[in-house]
Order: structure tokens, then C-alpha cells, then sequence
RNA sequence: GCGCCCGUAGCUCAGCGGAUAGAGCAGGGGACUUCUAAUCCCAAGGCCGCAGGUUCGAAUCCUGCCGGGCGCACCA
């Protein structure tokens, strides 16, 4: 199925004979052949014969006269390699009858804990948060298709000494008022209100500085505004994820409160294991290898000089949590880049303690920021961060009004549906598509251009296919005879195969872009298929065979979006 | 000062040890009586930041510079 795989494993061990010990074949696509093999180059120095020849030898022992048409050694050494017609028509007709399209499900399932998203109660979500949620929600969509257990924790930032002036701001506007103004979603407003009377005001900051103590000693009436705090803001992130097409719900918020019990004891055990030393007042263990501005050893502070926990303490007893009472292997953090030095010190102070011990581990997946057409942060124009929702609702009212205007056709109310799917799907898209380490540039001309490497271009093919099999009243038939004489038959073809490596890759790296790649790869060669090669008017039994491949394609290009968090609607 | 990320076509980006460095956009030229032209085809466009080094072979690995961004003890 994996053609990479298949060649790799029938190389293997022909190498493994010549070289006389365990050689990588290094199987890549190729541009001179459907694939090559470089390893007999490198492999020359170390046995001291002449590329070429090893090469040769290793022909001559591989077994491959079911998989390929031409295997022949080229240039210096290389190896090239054409698959015949049969084996690649053996490989689609089995994409066709698998619901999986290549991709087996995991044969040892790992309980994954995906750390995203993350707002903060009380806040609105800006275009920071974006990333985050985006990226993170395809690591856990990605993941849970393979079959692993995944846990999606969104990590509210629910706790904390701005509390004290959140909740003294909605008893002054009064419960009702102010549940009103949160459930509109205008957080911000609600944020910056209270946050003016704490600067101005010496006798709010004292009523505020009271609430905190309130709060923290488990003030009954306290801890009901708060609640009343938390719940409005929950119910408004849901909208964000609702619109957003994220899978997030309430279920998955993990608020920082939640470990407020945890943070002393984490920090005893971190003394019980002599971990802990006392520095200026506060409580620090200092992992290895980090040091700090002067060359000194960089402490993480796990308890503050005032005897308050931070982030730090949080993170610790959430990771000890995760790894002791969820069992999971894998902890995958989706944070921007500038946190990553944060989480090397959480790491290595958890391996430390013993929290976080093979076979689990845990993965800072950073990402840049994201920058305006000018190439620096965005900003709104008042020089505040740009509301998440003020760009989305932007992106879907830009893509549904271009929806009107390419196809009159559809109803008002399927136009506002498509323009969702598609605004929507260029946001993320674009966040995807480039390498997540990267700074990412958001143009709204480019990303809603809805040309070239963007998600309207993938949902154009994917509906394109659709026609077709609306046309054909009927679907595909699996066992249809594999059409490749035509070459846009044979690359289209190719790139279906391709499916499962590229999900293996990704699932390895969390490196979404190679997903998104290869998305756009398979739309195009679609896209050339389909201009070249009449699927309805072909005779049988090409017909039957386009209209396979054409109903792969769908399918592949549906669960590649699908795992992407992006929509395919059936019209465009 | 130290650390991390990033410098590839005018722009946005792939490629990260292999054969002539690839896409898309923008700009140029073509293709709609044909399953949606939100498409396709053709041409053009590059001292891969700079300088050394390793290698049969370097955009890719190492070192040093230059440029941009971010971080460097009690904010989360």
C-alpha cells in the first residue's frame, strides 16, 4: 500500500547481503523514474568498491519483478525504479477497498494528552490563541484517527490574582448585567472595565487584593460569582470553537484551578527528592543545561517568595497528572516558540522527579507568530490584538460574498454555508500549510484569494468530484479496472498510493504542512486529470476506472481535510 | 552577553546529504458549443544571507560572521 514501504523492505535486504550489515535503501520519489534508491552511493567508501557496482549487485539479489516495470542503476549510482502498471493498479484497487485508505489503525494504542488552545476566562480569544487551537486540534483529530486514546486538554487560564479584579467589577455591575455582557462575547470590554478601576482606583485594588484571599480560602459566595465568571466564558469559547470547526467541548476544559490542590504537594515531593533548593526566598529547583542572562543556573520557580505558585507549579503537577493518573505516553504541547525554554525547564525538572520516564515523553509543539501583510505583529488598528472572532467573522463574509458572485446558483442559505467552509478553511489552511516554526504571514489578499496553495483550492477539487458522481447517479465500482495509460491517469494514480506515508510522517513530526503538501499535490494532479481526461463521456471500461480514481481522490482529499479540521462542501 | 527560531525567484513558501534547486501568487502568452475556467497549458524568473570547512557530492552537515524575530528568576 505504502510504496515507499514496499520498495524500502524488498531493498533491505538485498543491501543488508552486499553490504554485509543493515542498510537504509534511502527510497525517495523521483524525478527520473517513480522512485530511487541513493544508499549504494554513500555505502562506497565503506566497502571500497565503485558505486555503480554495488548498486548492480544489489539489483541483481532484490526481489522486485512484481513491483517494477524498470529497475536500473543510473548515473553514479543511483538505483531507479518504475513501478509497473499492474502493481500500481494493484495498489489503487486496494485503496478502493480499504475505508482506511492505506492508513492502518495503530496496532499499540498510546493515550496521547494534547495541551491547546488555552484561553483565558474572562478574555477574548485573539488571533494568539488562533494557532494554537488550529494546530492543536489537528495533532488531536490526526492522532485519534490512528486509534490512539487522545485527551484533549484545553488549559484555561481560570485562576489567578486578576480574579480578585474580575470578580469585585461583576458585583459592581451586578450579576445579571454582567452575565449579559459576558455571554454577548464582549470579554474584552468586560477585561479592560475592570483592569481601569484596579489602576485608578485604591479602594477597588483593596476590595480586589480581599476577593483574591476570598477565593483561594474557598469563599462559598466567591466562588459562585467566579463560577459565574467561568461559565459565561466557557459558553462563549464554545461559539469560538463552534464557528472555528473545532473539536473542543466543554468536557475538555481543564482549568487551572483544577490543579490548585495539586501545586503543595508537587512541591513537597520535589523536596522530598532533594530537588528543591531555596533561592531569594522562593522555591526553585534548576534543571540541568538552562542558565540564565549572567551565565548563572536558571531556576524554575516552583513556589513564589510570597508563597503564591505560577505557571510553572501548574504545568508540573498537570504533566505528574497526566503521565501518574491518565497513563499517557505521549504529552504534546501546542504553545508558541517563545515559551519553549518554559517548557525544556517543565521537562527536565519532571524527568528529574521521575514524572515523566520513558516510554512517555513529552513534545513542545512551538509555532511563530503570526504577523500582518507588513511583515510585524498584527495588531488592530487601535494597536491592541485583533479579536479571534473579527477575523474569522471577516473571512467567512469575504469567502461567501466571492461564493455568491462564482455561482449564482446556489440558495442564499447554502451560499452562507459554503462561504463558511470555505473562509474558515483558508484561515486554518493557511496556518497549516506553512511550517508551524516559522513566523506566519497572514495576508488576507493571499489567503482568500482562493487560488494556489490554499484550502479553496482543495475544496474546488473536492466538489468538482462531486459533480461528477451527482452527473453519474451512481458511485464507484471498486473492482473497476485501473485506467493508467493516460500519464495525468498514472501521476494521479501516484500520488493516492502516497496517502500513507505522508499521515505516518506527520503523525511522527507533527509537521502538518507536509500533510498540506500533499493535499495540494494530489488536488492538482487531480485538477489535470480532470481537464484531460473526460470521466462521464470516456468509454467502458476507462469510464469505470476514471470514475474510481475520481471517487479516491474525493475520498482521500475529504479525510486529509477532515484531519486538517477542514470542511468539504458537496457544491461550490 | 548567552540561548532558540528564521534568512531559498519580485511576494508567500516547499525542499534539509545526492543527478539540471521546486510550487503557488504577482507579471507575460495561450485554452471555455466539452463532467463547474474558483480550472488547465506554455514561457520567463535563483551567486539557496556571506565566508570558510567536512564530503566523491552541500541549499541541506560543522564553524565563524551579517541581517530579522523571540526569550533569558518570582506575569501568566
Amino acid at each position: 500500500m505504502d510504496c515507499e514501504k514496499l520498495l524500502t523492505d524488498r531493498l533491505a535486504p538485498a543491501f543488508a547481503a552486499v553490504a554485509g550489515g543493515p542498510v537504509d535503501p534511502v527510497v525517495r520519489r523521483s524525478q527520473r523514474a517513480d522512485f530511487q534508491s541513493d544508499a549504494a552511493l554513500a555505502l562506497a567508501r565503506r566497502l571500497g568498491r565503485p558505486p555503480r557496482e554495488i548498486a548492480a549487485a544489489v539489483l541483481d539479489r532484490a526481489e522486485l519483478g512484481d513491483l517494477c516495470a524498470v529497475a536500473e542503476v543510473s548515473g553514479p549510482g543511483f538505483v531507479n525504479l518504475t513501478i509497473s502498471d499492474a502493481a500500481l493498479a494493484r495498489m489503487v484497487t486496494a485503496l478502493a477497498g480499504d475505508p482506511r485508505l492505506g492508513v492502518p489503525a495503530v496496532a499499540g494504542p498510546e493515550t496521547v494528552v494534547v495541551d491547546y488552545s488555552a484561553p483565558n476566562v474572562a478574555k477574548e480569544m485573539h488571533v494568539g490563541h488562533l494557532r494554537s487551537t488550529v494546530i492543536g486540534d489537528a495533532v488531536a483529530r490526526l492522532l485519534a484517527w490512528r486509534g490512539h486514546r487522545v485527551v484533549r486538554a484545553n488549559h484555561l487560564g481560570d485562576w489567578g490574582t486578576p480574579f480578585g479584579m474580575l470578580i469585585e467589577h461583576l458585583v459592581d455591575l451586578g450579576e445579571a448585567e454582567a452575565a449579559e455582557e459576558l455571554s454577548m462575547g464582549d470579554l474584552d470590554s468586560f477585561y479592560r472595565a475592570a483592569r481601569a478601576k484596579f489602576d485608578a482606583d485604591e479602594g477597588f485594588r483593596d476590595r480586589s487584593r480581599r476577593r483574591v484571599v476570598a477565593l483561594q480560602g474557598g469563599d462559598a459566595t466567591t466562588l459562585r460569582l467566579w463560577r459565574l465568571l467561568v461559565q459565561q466564558s466557557e459558553r462563549y469559547f464554545l461559539t469560538v470553537y463552534d464557528l472555528l470547526d473545532v473539536t473542543l467541548t466543554a468536557r475538555d476544559f481543564r482549568g487551572e484551578s483544577s490543579y490548585h490542590q495539586l501545586l503543595a504537594p508537587v512541591v513537597d515531593e520535589l523536596d522530598r527528592l532533594g530537588l528543591l533548593r531555596e533561592s531569594a526566598g522562593a522555591a526553585c529547583v534548576f534543571p540541568p543545561g538552562s542558565v540564565g542572562r549572567d551565565g548563572a543556573p536558571l531556576p524554575l520557580i516552583v513556589r513564589k517568595s510570597d508563597g503564591g505558585y505560577g505557571y510553572p507549579a501548574t504545568d508540573l503537577a498537570a504533566l505528574r497528572q497526566r503521565t501518574g493518573e491518565l497513563g499517557a505516553t505521549r504529552l504534546v504541547y501546542v504553545v508558541g516558540l517563545p515559551q519553549r525554554r518554559h517548557f525544556e525547564m517543565v521537562f527536565g525538572v519532571a524527568r528529574q522527579a521521575g514524572w515523566l520516564a520513558p516510554p512517555a515523553r513529552a513534545e513542545h509543539v512551538g509555532f511563530g507568530s503570526i504577523l500582518g501583510a507588513d511583515g510585524r505583529m498584527l495588531r488592530s488598528r487601535a494597536g491592541g490584538s485583533v479579536k479571534l472572532v473579527a477575523l474569522l467573522a471577516e473571512a467567512v463574509s469575504r469567502a461567501t460574498a466571492l461564493t455568491r458572485e462564482r455561482n449564482p446558483e446556489l440558495d442564499a442559505a447554502e451560499a452562507a454555508e459554503v462561504g463558511r467552509a470555505v473562509g474558515i478553511g483558508a484561515v486554518k489552511y493557511a496556518d497549516l500549510a506553512s511550517d508551524r516554526h516559522r513566523d506566519h504571514v497572514l495576508d488576507w489578499e493571499r489567503m482568500l484569494s482562493l487560488d494556489g496553495n490554499t484550502a479553496p483550492y482543495l475544496q474546488y477539487a473536492y466538489s468538482r468530484i462531486r459533480s461528477i458522481f451527482r452527473r453519474a447517479g451512481a458511485a464507484a465500482r471498486p473492482e473497476a479496472p485501473v485506467p493508467l495509460a493516460e500519464p495525468a491517469e498514472r501521476a494521479l494514480a501516484f500520488e493516492l498510493v502516497g496517502f500513507a506515508t505522508v499521515v505516518a510522517e506527520v503523525e511522527r513530526t507533527l509537521e502538518f504542512h507536509h500533510l498540506a503538501g500533499y493535499l495540494h499535490r494530489l488536488a492538482t494532479s487531480f485538477n489535470a486529470f480532470y481537464e484531460r481526461c473526460p470521466v462521464l463521456r470516456a468509454e467502458q471500461p476507462v469510464r469505470d476506472g476514471r470514475l474510481l480514481l475520481a471517487e479516491l481522490t474525493g475520498r482521500v482529499l475529504r479525510q486529509g481535510l477532515d484531519l486538517l479540521g477542514i470542511r468539504t462542501p458537496e457544491r461550490m
